[in-house]
DNA sequence: CTGAAAGCGCTTACAG
DNA sequence: CTGAAAGCGCTTACAG
């Protein structure tokens, strides 16, 4: 910095507001030190400005696990809108609660970012509050919070998309193919989801088997064990509603496994338009994880840059009706 | 840190020692050193270490795309194994050859990170010793390259692994269904498992089609327009194996679009056990993705504490076989 | 084995 | 609108 500040014959004070777009600096002044620091290649040290100030030029991302197609998604949203802004994205996945606990505890101690994006963890008031403190701004991708920009999809009106279909393809005796939160008791997206299941049945005056309401662990394991347990019951449903494509994915295998005929005798629909829906063929409901990522890193930005968050609205989710889901059997 | 100093009664530069593990320095005030550090739940600033000295506690993770199972898995490898160690993982994806060539000449500029590792990418020389001179460690994980650790499997055998079953099968015509990186001209896996695939059929005797070694983008979108490719053709093959489980499960698409049953009248296999390979019954050649990870977390930690880099070896594939591959059709 | 001092590259009151 | 100076929290020669 101070090469530029020499060959343009100003003080570091002077290249450092110049620079970052403070007020108090001549237009004149300002051109000249951007056009020399371009020319010098000249790149702020993060470490220094994060000492002296108080930006690190870092977002933390925050979530459960990666290797889920809807966390890596939204994640690559944040990294997109993110690094042309300058940028760096840290990652953390809490796995357990004491590991979640022991992050919160420990990241405002040492203000390591600027930001901190959850993905699909419902924050408590908290934890917030404490990141807060830490001087840390916050934003929610895929769950909802008090207090802090969230974007987020209505998992309501998504379950309602799915479960409208089914009924009006003729279904009654419909399943609620449920998941169960390991990490993270107050994950919002599955009771939301279940009350848009039993908001769309009560509309349409379908009454509700509670033993067609089913919940295990996620993924497409859980899926299949559910769908399992649903095969064993007295009376089969003649249609499943699964939180997520990869619920209903697992749920298929056990299907295929029992020998029951998709969408023949049973029709079966998720959430999410995964990769893997277009290719199996599975009716769903799409949503757009990296578009969310994106909406998340521009408030994330409004944020930093002292703006007002922008409302960027609920995102919305459309049916996509694919090839495994039917009238029901005669 | 000065709380630290004070209350066991030393300076700051025999508690930054101490803490550090550095040599001389008593056991008697190492001890006291760390046990009042961890009583007063002393975190140090990352910010000033790296700017007075060398080490930033964090490490870059290089990758195509993060939303790939394969990225993703080495990822959560690395983030569970230097997390622990108190270092943060910075994520960057590398999309296309401007961004890339953009990444090497910028990120030495400031050091922001100890170390980078690059997932999936083969690094030029000239990219190692820009980092080099940056005083970045570099370790590359599933790819190789020359004069830094390699943490990679034997793309070579795992490929030969897959064709040897479908000879001992009984096929012949075995079609290669292969990917072209789209980012990264010099992705070595590529061309390793295609002389897989030409090492195991040369030692088999049966002479290589080909017609049937065909080459699409990655992903199932490339698998299904390859194995469209080979349905066109003029005779088609008795087998199918592609370079990785994605691809084939694109090409069974194809395959059940086309009408034509696996594996009574073509047989399938990949490469990774996916988790979607178990969902689909798919017979493939698996590899752990998240132990590889793992290891480069190691060696990197090896480097950055100055130890010489631990030998990890060639990573273990093995042959599991499911439901996409038995006998030709007679 | 330990400490005093300089310095890493910025930012931020405080003056002017 | 601009600058001189202090300071962010560490590490590292340099002495002792």
């Amino acid at each position: 910095m101070s090469d530029v500040a020499e060959e343009v014959g100003v003080s570091l004070a002077t290249v450092s507001r110049a620079l970052r777009g403070l007020e108090g600096v001549s237009e004149d002044t300002r051109e000249k030190v951007r056009e020399v620091a371009a020319r010098l290649d000249y790149i702020p040290s993060p470490e220094a400005s994060g000492l002296a100030g108080r930006s690190t030029g870092r977002v933390a991302v925050v979530l459960h696990d990666l290797p889920s197609w809807y966390g890596s998604s939204v994640t690559v949203g944040l990294e997109r809108e993110l690094r042309p802004a300058g940028l760096d994205l840290l990652v953390r996945c809490v796995d357990d609660p004491a590991d979640r606990v022991r992050f919160f505890a420990t990241m405002p101690l040492r203000r390591k970012v600027d930001a901190v994006v959850v993905i699909a963890i419902a924050l408590t008031p908290q934890e917030v509050a404490k990141l807060r403190e830490g001087g840390v701004a916050v934003v929610a991708a895929g769950s909802h919070g008090e207090g802090f920009p969230c974007v987020a999809i209505d998992d309501e009106l998504a379950a309602q998309q799915a479960v409208n279909h089914l009924l009006q393809l003729g279904h009654e005796r419909i399943a609620l193919l449920n998941t169960v939160a390991a990490t993270d008791r107050a994950w919002q997206a599955q009771r939301d989801r279940e009350n848009g299941y039993r908001a769309a049945m009560a509309a349409a005056g379908v009454p509700v088997d509670e033993d067609l309401v089913v919940s295990w662990s996620g993924g497409s394991r859980g899926g299949a064990q559910g769908m399992d347990q649903l095969l064993s019951g007295r009376r089969l449903p003649s249609a499943v509603f699964a939180f997520s494509d990869e619920v209903a994915l697992g749920a298929m295998r056990s299907l295929r496994r029992a020998g029951i005929e998709v969408p023949r005798q049973i029709s079966v629909i998720g959430i999410d338009d995964h990769p893997l829906a277009e290719l199996t063929d599975l009716t769903t409901v799409a949503q757009d994880p990296v578009a969310l990522g994106r909406a998340s890193a521009q408030v994330t930005l409004d944020l930093l840059q002292g703006r007002p968050a922008r409302d960027v609205g609920t995102f919305p989710t459309r049916l996509v009706v694919r090839g495994t889901t039917a009238p029901p059997a005669p």
